[in-house]
DNA sequence: TCCCGAAGTTCGATTTAAATG
DNA sequence: GCATTTAAATCGAACTTCGGG
């Protein structure tokens, strides 16, 4: 590897000139132009690379920034991670990538492995999230620009980008509604994930401020598990179970996309034909969701947009802490939009 | 951030010392019990955490590989990047995330960052892969153990690992066979993509060896575009193409899976029954195959196995490289697998 | 005083060479 | 010579300080 010395030898000047004219420094404001040009052309002829490890030492700058998974194969986090990956890109930043796997000594693992690389911030993709964890606490002690994706902190230094999952239910229910259906079922979100309550409050004032009655027979609640791929399974046997209890419903509105999923499989194989007999909306808008045989109607989160806001809070929160401004956490709830596909239409 | 001098100062012993103890250095080997822990415990009151920089500025080790990824959001990559993290996270070792979007530019600098960054390995996810690039000359001049998962360079200091895209090809065509398909069409993948060829060639020779005749008429291929979800489209359109052709066919085989959503998309709108009429089989066994409301027969390519092994050749490399051993490019083939589900059965 | 450039210190650890009893 | 410990050099860049014209 080709040092500063051997760029500074090559040109004849010092290494401290070469620093200078390379960083574009302050000082270097003096340097006549043919110097810089020399200077300039012996790096290049050289092919100098600054070695990231010794300037890092020196400055403490690692333009490295760790994001955490909670599960890499949750379909939900591919696009945010494209949009954190884009975003970084464009600020000269790279990414550390740690997939948590929903497991508490995983977690802190890698807190403290991207600590110890210095990471000048952390972005936490935590939607399926199963761990009560501290982020907070450690983020604070280490003071380190922090923005969680899918969930909201209510207090400390820590941002969020959420999306607005009252709205989200509303716009659902709405168009629901509005095709006429009265009788409708609903799979509610396991009860300690974040997302559910919001959602379920957005439905029950939709409800309320329309007359719409809410037949507690047609509700179930996903039991919840670490895996997020399992919503389908338990969307399919809760749907079974619906279907069991012979109760009429025209429309079935699933917690997320996977358990929309597996209530159209389960439809399909009592022999109930969707749209037709019930329509089905989820919550997401996943990859595959317009690929499904009757494409998926549902809510979309902007993932990708969600990713980049991240980006942008820890950007500024980068900033901050190098030109010693106080900056408090900033929390993001970005709207929600209906995607109507096939999955659902007017009742007969 | 506390360093080794201050915990020399509490220990009451020189930072040589703390460091040889610390890391179990050969020299450690004399210095008594009694040494070590009250070094240890200093160290430990402290919360000492050795500055990764420094350190990696002496002994030139930095515990991180490059990932290069040309599009994360094909469903193809996920797997893969969780098999990599998990035998990464194994071996202590952090990867660094890249997306090179398909794009030379950014294949360029992303390398060149990678390469700053001193990753001591890299793995290339070269699936969908658009560009004709040379990692081969980059890494051969850096001399960093290159591992490429989906692509096979013939020649040079790069590892592989593939699927065996001929004999998967041949089970799929087996199934059709076996089940008594005799009319079978099919959209193979565009001419540039590495896997197109192989995956023919199993066809090809299965035919021939069991006197099936391949009708040209039924058999397209895909245009191929950047994006590897444009196989949706392109299946669909094609597959509309063949049945305006008006040439019969009791089942079809897609290039990958992709496409045979998009086939299985426009039989069903032509009113074509899945798998009564046509069956349809894909390839690659992507996250949500099963989650078709017919659940898609399928060639599975152990993803995440794959990426575990690209770990393991370049974990390989990077001793060989400390132990100043030679160590010639390894080219791993796996074997697929046939997951049959509802999208295949005998035709009536 | 202003301009230009160099010498030397610093960042925090590892490691060589050497000094103790 | 052996067990135990350490001073000093090193990694590569950035920056402070200083000197000559």
């Amino acid at each position: 590897m080709v040092t500063i010395r051997e760029v500074a030898k090559e040109s004849g000047f010092s290494s401290t000139t070469v620093s200078f004219v390379l960083n574009n420094a302050p000082l270097a404001r003096y340097i006549p132009d043919a110097t810089k040009n020399r200077i300039r052309r012996a790096a290049h002829k050289l092919r100098y690379r600054p070695n990231v490890f010794a300037r890092t030492l020196r400055n403490q700058r690692t333009r490295t920034v760790g994001v955490m998974v909670f599960d890499m194969t949750d379909p939900y986090c591919t696009p945010i991670l494209r949009g954190i990956e884009c975003a970084l890109y464009q600020a000269s930043f790279l990414p550390i990538l740690t997939d948590v796997h929903n497991e508490r000594c995983r977690f802190e693992r890698y807190l403290e492995m991207l600590l110890d690389r210095r990471a000048e911030a952390l972005i936490v993709v935590a939607n399926w999230l199963f761990l009560n964890i501290d982020v907070l606490g450690d983020s604070k002690k280490n003071n380190i620009p922090t923005a969680m994706i899918g969930r909201e902190l209510q207090a400390g230094s820590v941002s969020s980008v959420i999306v607005d999952n009252e709205v989200g239910a509303q716009a659902a229910i709405e168009h629901l509604f509005s095709l006429g259906h009265r009788q409708i079922a609903f799979l509610r979100g396991p009860r300690h994930i974040a997302d559910t309550a919001p959602r379920w409050n957005g439905i029950r004032n939709f409800a309320k401020a329309h007359g719409l009655q809410i037949d507690a027979d047609l509700v179930l609640d996903l039991p919840g598990s670490g895996n997020p791929l399992s919503g389908f399974e338990a969307g399919c046997s809760l749907t079974e179970e619906l279907v069991r209890r012979k109760r009429q419903f025209t429309a079935l509105m699933a917690f997320d996309d996977m358990t929309a999923f597996g209530a159209i499989r389960a439809l399909t194989n009592c022999g109930i034909r969707v749209p037709e007999q019930v329509s089905v909306i989820g919550f997401d808008d996943i990859a595959h969701s317009s690929l499904l045989t009757s494409a998926l109607t549902t809510v979309r989160q902007p993932m990708p947009e969600m990713g980049a806001i991240a980006v942008s809070i820890v950007a500024e929160g980068i900033s901050a802490l190098h030109e010693k401004r106080r900056l408090s956490a900033m929390h993001r709830k970005l709207l929600p939009q209906l995607v109507v596909r096939d999955s659902t239409c007017s009742p007969l």
